[in-house]
DNA sequence: GTGAAAGCGCTAACAA
DNA sequence: TTGTTAGCGCTTTCAC
């Protein structure tokens, strides 16, 4: 096959070693930006690095360092399908990277608890683990321990909800004020002419996402759809029993309701109230997250879109994103932007 | 960092050497299926690799055979932005890929012209390239160009159409079909209950992509909103100036045309068209990739969604897919899957 | 049929 | 401050 084909093959370190007139340590103590070695000696690598066009072969290197990247995932330990289908995606991964010399651990802690996050975080062993992802809320325990996780060397991304006022290297996610706009111009068009009232489920206001989500729903239905008038959220703490006491509830309370936007993981007692209640079949409805369960219901007309993020994109994406920001490496970040998807029954993937 | 914290390491050739008591070189031929071995020796080597659950180090192997992955694309040389947004990718890739062992060579030949295609495959030397994704349409001489590549060695993917009576060893792209229906269904809800006629603007019914959408969406209109007609479709041939000439004189001949659904490369005539013709504003339309034109229209509200396949996506996945298949290792259909994606102005990626 | 030994590009003792 | 050398996991001559 293709050995070898073009004649100028390219540079590697003994390259440099000759052109600058030093040893391979020295190259190799100049590449890494190891001490002790002369300013001048320095400056003659550098420029025969440069002048060759020289990049670095991470695979060999990483061969000959025997590294290799620790990575943890910490979840919360909530069941709902969209933190399942992270779970799957992260078990599906940590086959494949065996191959790949990235070693994935997964840890749960309680939802909603700031504590128990941080509290995980501060047990992480910085002589064994490279980088860290994590989902969860934005509060000042978890910064701290966020900052720690940083000061030794660690890198972290936080995953489905951003902490921008954190330390954070990267966050991996979508932009859930766009997710909550491109919800309500949906629902807005689904909708029609039609006046009436829009009924919100979230799961917790505490949530960075959710409260976005929110935050993005409200000013696109204010500005283009003024006839729609949008209730309080709904807090389901992402808790299927909860959702389903509170429901009829609140429908009861108005019955001009003829949309629902379900903005979190609430999708589970909507569902199962929607079953129970065929009279509300023609309420237009827009969730969040594509899972068997939201499949369904789109296939069968009960919710008329779903907003959505991949979760394999997710999951692949942190550790592309951790591995680079561990080996100071630049990052696609057109690769890594995780898109807003939107699916109708036509257009969900088959799998 | 984490050099090797876990106390039994990831068994290697020297452990299999060891354990079925033979040398590396026989290991080694084993491991590449190379002739010159005892039946009875191959077995033994065999149940240490099973027993000891060894994976390959594939960068290894590449270091040390010096291989070089060498991948052709052949384009159509049309500068439709679609295309050219490929092109970008594609070059933006080779760039990271050089890290990586792989080199990317960009054909182009002319566009609509089949037997153009199949000389430039038919030009490919066996011992250079690796692998060839193409983008094309579907004929006899194409798929015989695809066989002989085949039969001489080197994978073959197709790009964005699919070309299934074809010996491609993959399709990259999305399912055109569902792609047709679901711009029925956004276009279908996004008139309303309104009668009208819908025009489709399509580059050529040669194309297999062009074709199947407009099958897809022909589908749903007519099973989802008979009050709906679905005109004749506008062959456009990717061509702006044709499709600015043809556009007037459709819509002069059809005064009830209510929205509009541009299938293939013609969103530059449509919004030059648009531009000048402010009275067509109540139109609903949906069009195909984001691009920065398409981009503009949707956000200056004279598009209403735009259906997208990420080109990003699509070239790393081929290049992925090439990899594997020339390497014989298997691959992840969930990350080869290219989505329909669904933009609103609200959800379009900020770059 | 099988094995010994050198080497891919890079790193890391250990000397000097 | 710099260089020599062995070796990471795998492949490949070249002997035997």
């Amino acid at each position: 096959m293709s050995q070898d084909a073009n004649i100028t093959s390219t540079p590697t370190v003994n390259d440099i070693a000759r052109v600058a007139q030093v040893s391979l340590a020295t190259v190799d103590r100049v590449l890494n930006a190891r001490p002790g070695v002369r300013k001048i000696t320095v400056d003659k690598v550098n420029k025969a690095i440069e002048d060759l066009g020289y990049v670095r072969d991470t695979a060999a290197a990483n061969l000959a360092r025997g590294r290799i990247y620790n990575l943890v995932f910490i979840l919360p330990d909530t069941t709902n399908e969209f933190i399942r289908s992270l779970e799957l995606e992260i078990a599906a991964l940590t086959d494949v990277l065996k191959r790949d010399r990235t070693k994935i651990t997964n840890m749960r802690v309680a939802a909603f608890d700031p504590m128990a996050l941080s509290r995980a975080m501060n047990e992480i062993d910085p002589a064994k683990v490279d980088g860290v992802a994590i989902f969860g809320p934005e509060t000042p325990s978890v910064r701290d321990s966020i900052a720690r996780l940083r000061a030794s060397g660690i890198s972290v991304v936080s995953l489905v909800a951003d902490i921008p006022s954190s330390e954070r290297d990267h966050y991996i996610g979508v932009d859930n004020i766009a997710a909550g706009r491109t919800a309500a111009q949906l629902l807005g068009r689904f909708v029609g002419d039609k006046a009436g009232r829009i009924l919100v489920l979230t799961g917790s206001m505490l949530a960075r996402d959710h409260l976005e989500r929110r935050l993005g729903f409200d000013e696109v239905i204010s500005r283009d759809f003024p006839h729609l008038d949008v209730m309080a959220s709904l807090e389901g703490r992402d808790d299927p029993a909860l959702v389903e006491t509170l429901l009829p509830i609140a429908l009861k309370g108005a019955r001009d309701v003829i949309g629902i936007y379900s903005s979190a993981a609430g999708n589970d007692g909507l569902v199962r109230y929607l079953d129970a209640h065929p009279e509300h079949s023609q309420l237009k409805i827009i969730a969040h997250e594509l899972t068997p369960l939201s499949r369904m219901a789109l296939g069968k007309g009960q919710f008329d879109a779903v907003i959505s993020q991949n979760a394999g994109h997710l999951v692949r994406s942190a550790v592309r994103v951790l591995r680079a920001y561990s080996d100071k490496l630049p990052i696609n970040s057109a690769q890594e932007q995780i898109r807003i998807d939107i699916y109708l029954k036509e257009n969900m993937p088959l799998d």
